[in-house]
Parts: structure tokens; sequence; C-alpha cells
DNA sequence: TTGAAAGCGCTAACAC
DNA sequence: GTGTTAGCGCTTTCAA
């Protein structure tokens, strides 16, 4: 591989004239310029990103943990993420955490050998109990967490206000009649996770509606998950509706209802939340709530950005808004005429 | 940021021995190494990964290129890649081609950049007219094709034979009676989606089967895609089976038939190729082709670090059997008793 | 407008 | 078992 010395030599010039035709970083004579241009070409040169970095100390690299590929809300997070690293020129290094404290931790300290100049943390599971861990981490690179709040913790967050979300869905529910409405929130405490099971507690009790230990079930993030947990849910109680904390239990959770023979929504209705692309894809299409995630990643990445290139800025905490997508899974509509 | 000489000063011992307790390189004194530890514990020293690359001339990074990440068959692939680069102690940078050619090239003129010492491009779009362009690269790093054979390129490839799977799903469907089969193939003409279309003609072919062009419709690699496509091909033609040359397309098509009133599999009869986690959850259930995921990408990326570690080590091909998932949308069965 | 030289943080060869 | 030293390939003063 040919370095910065080959094309020198080969254009008759210094490093230094080499490296400013590179980076443009000085006015170089129209003549030399090409002849550096030719060299570059001829011998099929490309700059060391490893040596450029380390002189400049700069990797223009962030790191992401997200829990898992195969949750489609991530893939569509991924999907943002990766263009608005793409704009600001930077990469993103992107490794599951798996909902394990233990293997987050291990791959924070891992991309941080690797020089990230940031950290995006998605639905992190333990944040609240390392709390000391983050502080260090904080430390030397900025942070910001998604799908939840920063918790007074130095880092910003990104996030959609779920609390919000479910009020609305449960309100609206309420409204159609319901009075029994299960609930499959996550097996762990994550922050996604309970700030969407207190809009729901809340707006129950707002409504003069108890909660019932019995409507409410616990399961991993997963479609097979809600599956089993509407299973145990409906051998004890009888809910007239059940929401999923997101979209993917949701749907686990109608398979099993639809497959017990139930009516969704004239039995049993269903709701869930993320609007993920499968739940226009399931029929009948399912009732959710709408996140924002192409413009949750932007103002994330945006923010991050900020702060990597001005430590010194403030963290903030963003908040965006939910929308109510009302389909078919609690409503009885003559016929759907929109797609997916 | 605390660096080796500043743990060698506060050790008091030279950069090198700090070193060879970073690297387990050589033996160093049992107090001596001790008191290293302590001087890196206490300035919470991290190693320059880029110094120690650039040193190493290693960055022991690849490049994956995948068209999408919201192809669910892609986020399970990510995650095995993910798994068995850990393993080898590489990390992959991941970006989205977008089926797009001149962005593929792109973004693989930019991980050369970033030094990854390997290349797995996935389903990639371009790489017969790129011929020259993928030759060139070659030259500087292994690269690995999926989903596809090397085309006598210089690359080793791992992929599902697609033209045996689809013609055992075929010869499956024939056997049943069906004789109007319909196929959704892809708009392009990728190689994952040429070889399982030919397996579909020539099955058909022998069977005495003649290939009908109003059965054949193409669409992108989306559910929303499949559904169009089927509705165009019903619109013209009577199939009492239809195949999508993957799942997300056969569960588009689904979609379609049913919201048309058509059962399935009693009038039409649906399968896929994939076997993503969906494919289970959708109902009817749906028949498709498995695809060994995890073998694929560990035999993938072991092939690719041996040839990092050997340059000289020859290309391989690696083919990998597909399974006949047989399941209700092509079956009437009394009760799937398999769940998910 | 260009070149010389120093040095980013590390490893590896060699010497002791 | 440990230290010295010479770079890896680049950017960035500083001089010219």
């Amino acid at each position: 591989m040919a370095n910065i010395s080959d094309v020198a030599k080969k254009a008759g010039v210094s490093k230094a004239t080499v490296s400013r035709v590179l980076n443009n970083t000085a006015v170089v004579n129209k003549d030399t310029k090409k002849r550096v241009l030719e060299a570059i070409e001829s011998l099929n040169y490309t700059p060391s990103f490893l040596a450029k970095g380390m002189r400049r100390k700069k990797t223009s690299t962030f790191g992401v943990i997200i829990p898992d590929f195969r949750n489609p809300y991530y893939s569509e997070l991924l999907k943002s993420i990766e263009e608005e690293a793409r704009k600001h020129d930077y990469i993103a290094l992107i490794c599951t955490g798996e909902m394990n404290a233990e293997r987050e931790r291990e791959y924070i300290h891992y991309l941080l050998t690797r020089q990230v100049e940031g950290l995006v943390l998605c639905c992190y599971v333990s944040i609240m109990e390392n709390e000391p861990f983050i502080h260090n981490v904080a430390k030397r690179v900025p942070i910001i967490v998604m799908d939840q709040p920063s918790f007074g913790l130095p880092v910003s967050s990104a996030y959609a206000d779920g609390y919000n979300g479910f009020s609305k869905l449960l309100t609206y529910l309420i409204e159609k009649g319901h009075k029994r409405i299960g609930m499959i929130r996550s097996l762990h405490r994550y922050p996604c996770s309970e700030s969407r099971f207190l809009g729901y507690r809340d707006t129950l009790k707002n409504h003069g509606i108890d909660l019932d230990q019995d409507l409410i079930e616990e399961s991993e993030f997963t479609a097979a998950g809600g599956y089993e947990a509407a299973k145990r849910m409906l051998a004890r109680s009888a809910p007239t509706a059940i929401i999923g904390v997101n979209d993917l239990l949701a749907i686990g959770a109608m398979k099993y209802i639809r497959e017990k023979g139930y009516d969704v929504p004239g039995e049993i209705a269903i709701a869930g939340h993320d609007n993920i692309a499968l739940s226009s894809l399931v029929s009948p299409q399912l009732t959710t709530v709408n996140i924002p995630v192409e413009q949750i990643a932007a103002e994330a990445i945006t923010q991050l950005i900020r702060k990597i290139q001005n430590p010194r800025s403030r963290n903030s905490d963003i908040v965006i808004d939910t929308q109510l997508i009302i389909r078919q899974s609690t409503e009885q509509v003559k016929k759907d005429v929109i797609m997916m």
C-alpha cells in the first residue's frame, strides 16, 4: 500500500503539500496540485485513517448500543441513525447489549478502546444500577440515551413520551367502553417500559378504574413472549382489551387470542406501541402509538455531535410526542382502505 | 487522557514494559506487573486503538454491506455476524447499500479508507456490472459475498442454495396438485433472486408445466411490494398457488389475497423463502424454505478471517443447504401445535 | 506557496 | 526481565 511519502516522492513535492491537497487545508499551486492528484491516482493511494485519526485525535466514529437487531423498532432506528451519521461524516459502531448489563458494560469499554467520540445508548438496561460507571464514561465522551430520560445523569436523552402515549391510548379505550384492560409489560423494569406502564396505571386511576393485578402480565420483548403472556392472562381473567408495552408483544398476544377463537376486536381489542411496519401487516391491523423514529434519531445524533464538537455545551433532554394510530384491532371498520 | 508514557512514569517502568503487561506479550516480573496494573487503574488508562492499530497495521475491523436494516432476514444475519466477529475479536462496520450500486461503491470506498481488513457483501447488487471495481477492491482486502456465488470473481462466497430450495418447494406444490403456480420475483435481477427463479422455472419444466408469463410478477423486497404484485397477478390470472422470492413478499401477497376474501390455502396456497421469524407469526403460518443463517454467518466470517490472516489462502464457495418448512399457508392442518 | 521537522501513542527489535 | 530506540503515516507548526 502506497503511503503519503510515496505520493510525495512521485509528485516531486513534500508530504506536507500532499496533505494540503488531500484536506484542502491551504492554497496549493494549481500545477502542483495536479501533479499530486495524478500521483495519488496512479498509485491508487488511500490515506490511512489510523494515522490521520491519531494525529488529529479524531475517529469520526460513535458507538451505538441497542438491545437486539431483531426487534424491528431498532431496525428502523438504526436506519435513521445511519443516515444522520452519514450526514455528519460519522460512522456508527453498532453493538447489541441484549438487555444484559454486563454485556453492555463490556461493549462500552470496548467502544471506548476504539476511541469512539460519543455513545448512543438505546434502552440501556442498567443505567440506574450503573450510575458510577456511567458517570465515569460520561467524563470521557458525550452520551445520549434513547427511549428514556436522563434521570439526572450527566447525559443527554431523546425519547418518545411513553407515559403520554399510553395515556392517550388508555383514554381512547376507556371511552370506547373498556373497563377490563390488561397490559403486558416488560419482564424487567426498563425505563422505557415503566413509563408506559405508569401511563396505563394513572389513566385507569383517573377514570376511577382500579388496577387489577390479574390483568398485568410480564414478558420478554418478543412476539413469542407476548403469546405466552396472553395465555397466562386469559387463564385467570377475562379482559375486554389487552395492550402490549410494544407492538411485538401485542402481536404475539393477538396471535394467541385469535388461535383461541376470540374475535378481535369484537371480543378482545388489542393495541401496542411503536408503530413498527409489522403492525399494519398483521390482520387485523394493530392499533398502536406511533414513535417518530426518524425525528428522534435526527435530533439525537445532532445533539450528540454538537456535544462532541463542543464538550462544554449543555446536555439536553429531547422529548418527542407520539401519535395514537387507530386501526382494526380496536375498531371494527367497514373496510380498511389504508394499506400498510 | 492518560497515555502509555504516563502509565510508565507512574509505575516507574518503561513504556515497553507497560506494553508487555497490556498485551501479555512477554513474561513480566510479578511485582512490576502489579505496579503497572495499579498505575493503569489509577490513571483510568485505556490504550489507544488508533496508535496500536497503526503500529500493528491492523484495525480488527471488517466492513459489512447489507441492503437494508429493515429486512428481518438481514437482522438475523447481522446478529450472527456480530457474534462471529466478537469471537474472533473483530468488529463489523455495518452499512446499508439500499440496492443502489453507486451507494454500495461509495461505501466500499469509505470502508477501505477506514482500513477495514475484509469485506462482507450481502446481496450485493452490482457485483457483475462492477467487475473491474471488485477486482480492484479484492486486490486490497479479502471479500466474501453472501447470498450469491462468486461468479468466478476473486472473492469467497457463502450462500444458501436457492435453486435447490425452490426446486424442493415447487416439487412439493406440484405433488400436491398445483399446476398454476405464480411467482413474485424481485424487480431487479439480483443473483439471489435469479437462482430461486431458475429453480422455479426448471422444476416446472421438469414436470411438464410451461412457464406462464401471466403468473410471473416483480416487486421490491417489501411486504407492500408483494401486496401490489399479488393484486396485479390476480387481475389477469388465476393461480392456485403463489410463491414469493422471499417471505416478506409472500406475506404481502397473502395479505392482499385474504383481504380479497380468498381462503388460504384452500383457494390459493402461499409460500416464501428465508423462514424469517415473521413467517410463523402471520396467520396462516407461512410455508417457506429455511436458510440456516447462523451457520452461513459462522462459516462466512471464519473464512473471511482465515483469508485476512493468510491472504494467499484460497477463496472458497460455501454452499449451504436449505430446508423446506411446511406450514398452514399451503397445507390445511387440523391444529398447528408448533408455536413460532 | 512550499518544505523540514516534530510528534501523535504505540509496538517490536535489539541490547543489556 | 527490562529499557532504549526507531518508526508506523499522517498533520501541523515554523521557516523560508
